[in-house]
RNA sequence: CCGGGUGUGGCGAAGCUUGGUAUCGCGCUUGAAUGGGGUUCAAGAGGCCCUGAGUUCGAAUCUCAGCACUCGGACCA
């Protein structure tokens, strides 16, 4: 039963030591990353990489109950083609890399890769679009998208980064509406419920919102340094899109119309959250719904008789009561094995030696707390399915904690900015609505607008930077 | 793009001030013992000292330029 909270793992930087650096040390030292010699390009290392297909796989499977179908389209987009919606255009052209040369040849005309989709969904959606009949178009494309950045971070910001991006065309205004709103709580349950990322939803201003988008949807979670990141975004277009790329349909009046288009995506920046609001001093801890290995069985004085074969007894146990469980039978020590997979946050680490097999039990290491419970080995698969579930609830209940503890509410520009440079997290205000208050929040607070949130409250009736009437509550952070 | 820091076997570092045979820890390989929180012993393998130019009889070390990574800022999922 003990609980032991001291750091064992030397080589990892404390996260009150720096912040920055903690994290960099958590993607290397757990395996999920490695650099490669191209700037802001990183290679998935395959642990890194399996929690990537979990997400995917979690992720798809919702797609697909909603009805929609995966599909692949180019990676080149010609300029011309790019070039057709104006803020779209403005808002990408600064990031994207040209193609310029096929063999020896020079290109005709020069392709960026793409940033994102749109443009090339549009002159696929223009040809299978005739008639209400074709609609609504329900697409997702799993792809990487590439984006010249300036500064880049494992998991948080690469230039070629992986993503899905959903793409879907509605007859009317209202439909394709409906349609980011159920995308977007489609992020929002399995940030909480496999993630345990608890979220914050709203719309983003018109600052913040999508190049070319009407309305911009957001899920934002909170990192345990009470840095804003931005989780998943949902998209509505109007038929803005439709009109500038020519995409009609003949509606049941025998009249032609445009469609009305959003889009959606979340990205592999998804697993740079899940390291911020989940992992410690020791290393990662993963949330035991994505964790590419939930159970880690390892034999204890592995060379005694009967030691083995009980372990691997106990692995096929687990493993058929459908745990992602895997065994440690290398000749490293007890103490190094702990370390290690503390480090690769494994939710739960089963030990089994010599002791436990005389009383017919095994010893349940929770990473989240570091509790260690001797358990039965009857029924076992219950107690550690049990444990697993109490892991994702422990690690939600802890980052929606550090979430609603740090939401402050201001009412004059000073007192948001005290609060932020004490606190960090969101700061609640009311706003006016208009784009000088939010640079000016930004130029003399630092923060950006994180969100109005959907669950809006009545702070006050003016907007504490201007004095105007307030139109919206709204969220204020740093983001990452 | 701006500012700081760092580039030396796979990883982390010492050496650089005051130029002169390449050092340590971890890891790796082999063997043995150990095994309930990074265990121990022995024997090995492994290095254009980031790149280029310069100074010098001689450069990891001095000079200049460049590149990369990293942290922070500005900008973006």
């Amino acid at each position: 039963m003990a609980k032991d909270n001291k750091k064992k793992v030397e080589q990892i930087t404390d996260m009150e030591t720096d912040f920055g650096q903690w994290y960099t040390d958590v993607c290397k030292k757990a395996e999920l990353i490695d650099y490669s010699s191209i700037k802001g390009m990183f290679i998935y290392r395959p642990y890194g990489y399996a929690i990537w297909e979990n997400i995917q796989a979690e992720l798809d499977k919702k797609f697909k109950e909603t009805g929609h179908e995966n599909v692949y389209l180019p990676m080149l987009i010609p300029e011309s083609l790019l070039q057709k919606e104006k803020d779209h255009v403005e808002g990408f052209a600064p990031e994207c890399a040209w193609v310029t040369m096929g063999g020896s040849e020079e290109l005709e005309e020069r392709c960026c890769i793409r940033p994102t989709s749109e443009t090339l969904f549009c002159e696929h959606f223009r040809a299978v679009i005739q008639s209400h009949r074709d609609l609504p178009k329900l697409y997702n494309q799993w792809c990487s998208v590439l984006r010249w950045e300036k500064t880049s971070r494992p998991f948080l910001r690469h230039r070629e980064f992986l993503w899905q991006e959903g793409h879907t065309m509605h007859a009317d205004a209202e439909e394709a509406r409906e349609e980011t709103q159920r995308m977007l709580n489609i992020y929002a349950d399995f940030l909480e419920n496999v993630l345990a990322m608890p979220v914050v939803k709203g719309q983003k201003t018109d600052k913040e919102k999508f190049n070319g988008a009407e309305e911009t949807y957001t899920v934002e979670c909170m990192m345990h340094d009470h840095k804003a990141l931005q989780s998943g975004t949902s998209h509505f277009f109007g038929d803005g899109f439709a009109k500038a790329y020519d995409i009609t349909f003949t509606g049941k009046d025998n009249t032609l119309h445009h469609p009305f288009q959003t889009s959606w995506g979340m990205s592999t920046r998804t697993i740079g959250g899940l390291i911020m609001t989940h992992g410690d001093n020791n290393g990662l801890v993963l949330p035991p719904r994505i964790a590419p290995i939930q159970a880690m069985v390892i034999p204890v004085a592995m060379h005694k008789e009967g030691v083995l074969d009980a372990a691997h007894a106990l692995l096929d146990r687990l493993k058929a009561a459908g745990l992602r469980a895997r065994i440690d039978e290398s000749d490293q020590s007890m103490g190094w094995k702990a370390a290690e997979y503390e480090m690769k946050g494994i939710p739960l680490r089963v030990e089994i030696g010599p002791k436990d097999i005389e009383k017919n039990q095994c010893v349940l290491v929770r990473r989240d707390s570091g509790e260690k419970v001797f358990v039965s080995l009857d029924g076992i698969e219950d107690t550690a399915k049990e444990m697993l579930d109490s892991i994702h609830q422990g690690l939600y209940d802890r980052a929606k904690r550090n979430l609603e503890e740090h939401i402050f509410e201001a009412h004059s520009l000073e007192e948001a900015k005290a609060l932020q440079e004490t606190h960090g997290g969101f700061i609640k205000t009311m706003w006016c609505g208009e784009l000088d208050c939010e640079m000016k929040m930004k130029e003399e607070a630092g923060m950006t607008s994180r969100c109005m949130p959907f669950a809006q409250e009545h702070l006050s009736d003016t907007c504490p930077i201007c004095g105007r009437a307030a139109k919206k509550m709204i969220y204020w952070g740093v983001a990452y």
